[in-house]
DNA sequence: TCTGGGGTCCTTACCCTG
DNA sequence: TCTGCAGGGTAAGGACCC
């Protein structure tokens, strides 16, 4: 099949045709995972597709065939399986995602270098620095739209603007596949007809309490004193949108943004109530949270615990550490005594997770040994395991306790 | 119906210090 | 010495985003 064969016609809408002052650009990969995952079926192009694992997972991504049958991403698998038995379903692949997420990330830097990476398949662009070798704001989202879909065969949407935030609102209004360009001399007129579950920040809770106010779309945000705003949702949020409701937006484009927590989480198949798998589970994702801070270079002070019940409802615990640190046992030894500190007695749980928060970047950070601590010790055997890992895959070196994961810890 | 995983930001409460 | 207050740091939880 010929990569044209591909290719969708232009959904191409324009709210003004003036895009002199349109430098940001919001570029969103049209049903991601389901569409990276299409590339190698084809024969599916068309119908509803729905990716998700197994188990108590949800729909990552789906078609938007799948869509107007109900699906959305976040949806419980087996709602999906239920709602459109007729979808086919496939298991999601984190690798293609990251490699096409790679391309396309490229793609941007060669256009220009003010990138700013939302997650896998977004991204802030300012061009501004590009106008003169590319052409127009308008022109440049072309040329990505085109290049996306001939270098990675899936279609991407383009929000053009004078600001992130409505950059953003664009792109998402003229999916799938389309493309649309908001001037600053409209940007009123777009915004105000919105409804405010359209704005960033505003979820189901907000959305039900400015509904309980009366307001239903961004006109009425704008049109409301803002001391009401801050009353009913709080100093930051009610500023917040109060602004955006007027297409204020002073963000800039910030290639640059360092991490501010790393975390890593996990779902059981079935709750547990055994202490001794459950330290289990923790010992894996400490040695997964430190490895991955020596991977990205920081080191972090607070140790967080996250712990949800069988009755979904969540509890966490922190501790910031005398020091920062990256070294997996120091962070195993923080969050087993906060697990400790709970009190709990076999009591079910459906999920443990470890974050590592107040990150500082480890060159920076002052290494100072601690009274009968020896120079040499946990760290650098565990910088050892990065490299055998680094060579020989993930699986390679595991601590003692958890190579046969179902040995209970003494 | 039955709710993942990885993040950010905000609010509130509390403690400590000056 | 006691009290009130402001400000910073920490902890916990909630809402939101993709």
């Amino acid at each position: 099949m010929s990569r044209s064969q591909v290719r969708r016609p232009t959904g191409r809408i324009g709210f003004g045709v003036d895009d002199a002052d349109c430098t940001i650009l919001h570029v969103d990969m049209d049903a991601f995972y389901a569409s990276v995952s299409l590339r190698t079926r084809p024969e599916l192009h068309g119908t509803p597709v729905i990716v998700g694992g197994g188990g108590r997972s949800v729909v990552l991504s789906a078609t938007y065939e799948a869509r107007a049958l109900g699906i959305h991403s976040a949806m419980p698998m087996s709602r999906a399986r239920r709602i459109a038995p007729q979808a086919v379903f496939i298991e999601p692949d984190h690798r293609a995602y990251a490699q096409v997420s790679r391309g396309v990330m490229a793609l941007f830097a060669s256009i220009t270098p003010l990138v700013e990476p939302l997650s896998l398949d977004e991204a802030f662009l300012d061009v501004s620095g590009a106008l003169r070798r590319l052409g127009s704001p308008t022109a440049i989202a072309e040329l990505i739209r085109a290049r996306v879909q001939d270098e990675q065969l899936i279609t991407c949407s383009v929000g053009v603007a004078t600001t992130k935030f409505v950059a953003k609102l664009a792109s998402t209004r003229s999916k799938p596949d389309g493309l649309l360009v908001v001037p600053a001399d409209r940007v009123i007129d777009f915004l105000h007809p919105l409804p405010v579950g359209a704005l960033w920040g505003v979820g189901e809770k907000t959305e039900a309490q400015l509904t309980r106010l009366g307001l239903r779309t961004v006109g009425d945000i704008a049109n409301t004193p803002l001391a009401t705003l801050t009353r009913a949702l709080g100093q930051a949020s009610g500023t917040h949108l109060h602004e955006l409701s007027w297409g204020r937006d002073p963000r800039s484009v910030n290639p640059h943004e360092p991490e501010k927590s790393v975390s890593n989480e996990e779902t059981f198949e079935h709750d547990i109530d055994d202490p001794a798998i459950i330290h289990a589970h923790l010992l894996a994702l400490a040695d997964k949270v430190a490895g991955r801070l020596r991977a990205a270079g920081y080191v972090g002070r607070t140790v967080s615990l996250k712990v949800r019940f069988a009755d979904f409802s969540t509890i966490t615990r922190s501790r910031t550490l005398p020091r920062p640190t990256d070294v997996g046992m120091e962070v195993y030894d923080t969050v087993r005594a906060l697990y400790e500190a709970l009190g709990l007695q076999r009591v079910r749980i459906r999920l443990v997770g470890v974050r590592m928060e107040g990150l500082v970047e480890a060159h920076d950070a002052p290494h100072q040994l601690l009274l009968g601590e020896p120079e040499h010790g946990r760290r650098e055997a565990e910088v050892a395991v990065d490299t055998l890992r680094a060579r020989y895959g993930s699986d390679a070196v595991r601590p003692a306790r958890l190579v046969n994961p179902d040995r209970r810890e003494q």
